[in-house]
DNA sequence: CGGAATGTTTGATCTGAATCAACTTTCGTC
DNA sequence: GACGAAAGTTGATTCAGATCAAACATTCCG
């Protein structure tokens, strides 16, 4: 492993208080490795055997049953996935695939598990980055219950648009397709709600959003903390 | 508070690891109250300022924005409840009220991280409750993405029949209106749910149900663990 | 560069669930 | 036990979003 992805790995809130050997150990079990576009790292059901840190690239993570489909979460570097599946030595609840070429970390979950019964400050370390993760969750869960398509879609580019500095214009982070699914609707229905959200300060070209009225758009989504989740909290 | 709530505290899974000055420690800073039904415990929003366990009674955590409200869990003794915030030291992202008469110890947020911080066994008895409900709510997410209303309804009285043993009769643990917020539907919307289910194997008499052709129901709700979730784990 | 494959948009239509309204049942309280 | 309020059901209707189908656009790759 490269020294700068090390580093970058000890930097995560999730690594940063361990004790150096307990970190030392942990990354000497761990593997590095490079995984094309599209390669499914992860199927739901399986039992959980690593811890993946996610260095570079990009990964959904996805469920399913019967012949449906949907989008749970987009995982960007730097961060971990499938904390809690580990940590309760239990089958995954989601699959993942690369969306592109990335670069990942995997750590044996018996590893984790140890370092963890003997480290306390990866265990408190686990816990804000659970609960973080849980209320990412019910932000989610409460968005689809909350809100219709529309207003999903508007408070998500209300979100993307913060999280990029306030600025009024950005590239989305992903293919629509799959936003669609991430926010619980068909691919037709999204490119219809952001036709619609042109009468709600929002502008789209490909994959290039602008916010032409962020008053407007701001009327209509009512953003709120308690429903809207930040990307790359760590 | 009598010697048996703190037994029972003391039993939970979050507790039954820590040392006993701590555990006593926590005890100590505790209020133990009895609130009656319809009270409103938390507002969403406000910050966390209590870890909550439930010792009787019954909660329902729901969610609002604008105008509309959802429920997102009922919680149901012994349990604890709104971890998540009270490590995060966040606001609530749910609101809390009571459903019935209820026993529920309060511990300062601030006593649960001191502990936390202290106590190694508390550390990952959290790491465990934390974990288990971040998957719950997983299972919730996709069972909203991935099933319509009235698989959502077989899969719920699937899985209660199971919780009760695998019994094919029995009753509805609360009323039908916070069922079907829930589930995600309307209360007309669950009322005919329950009706298109008659062609499924289940019977329904006011809040008594009875599973009379289990095969039909498990044909079309194809109950699975990565997506329906057993009540008190603990 | 060209053509196949995949993603996106648009239009027409359908449908599951919401809404609105009226009625019945159940529950809590005096 | 009666009465008022709330919960639940049923029917009629509407509507948001899904589905189906076809045209376009973009990306991938030999």
């Amino acid at each position: 492993m490269r020294e700068e992805d090390r580093n970058d790995i000890r930097n995560l809130p999730l690594f940063r208080n361990m004790t150096s050997p307990a970190f030392d150990a942990l990354m000497h079990a761990a593997y590095d490795q490079v995984f094309p576009a599209q390669l499914e790292l992860i199927q739901q059901g399986e039992v959980a055997n690593f811890l993946h840190v996610m260095l570079e690239g990009a990964v959904e993570l996805y469920a399913n049953w019967q012949e449906r489909d949907t989008t749970m979460a987009v995982v960007q570097p730097v961060t971990t996935f499938i904390l809690a599946a580990c940590m309760r030595d239990a089958p995954y609840l989601m699959s993942a695939r690369t969306l592109q070429r990335s670069r990942i970390v995997l750590i044996p979950a018996v590893d984790v598990r140890a370092a963890f019964a003997r480290d306390h400050g990866f265990a408190l370390a686990a816990v804000q980055d659970l609960s973080e993760g849980y209320r990412n969750l019910v932000r989610h869960a409460k968005n689809l219950k909350l809100r219709n398509a529309r207003e999903r879609l508007g408070a998500y580019l209300w979100q993307r648009s913060l999280d990029a500095g306030g600025v009024q214009g950005f590239v989305l982070p992903q293919e629509k397709r799959l936003l669609a699914s991430y926010l619980g609707m068909t691919p037709e229905s999204l490119s219809r709600a952001f036709k619609a959200l042109r009468d709600h300060g929002v502008h789209i070209d490909g994959m290039r959003v602008t916010i032409t009225d962020a008053a407007a758009l701001k009327a209509l989504v009512q953003p709120n903390t308690l429903l809207d989740t930040t990307l790359n909290i760590p």
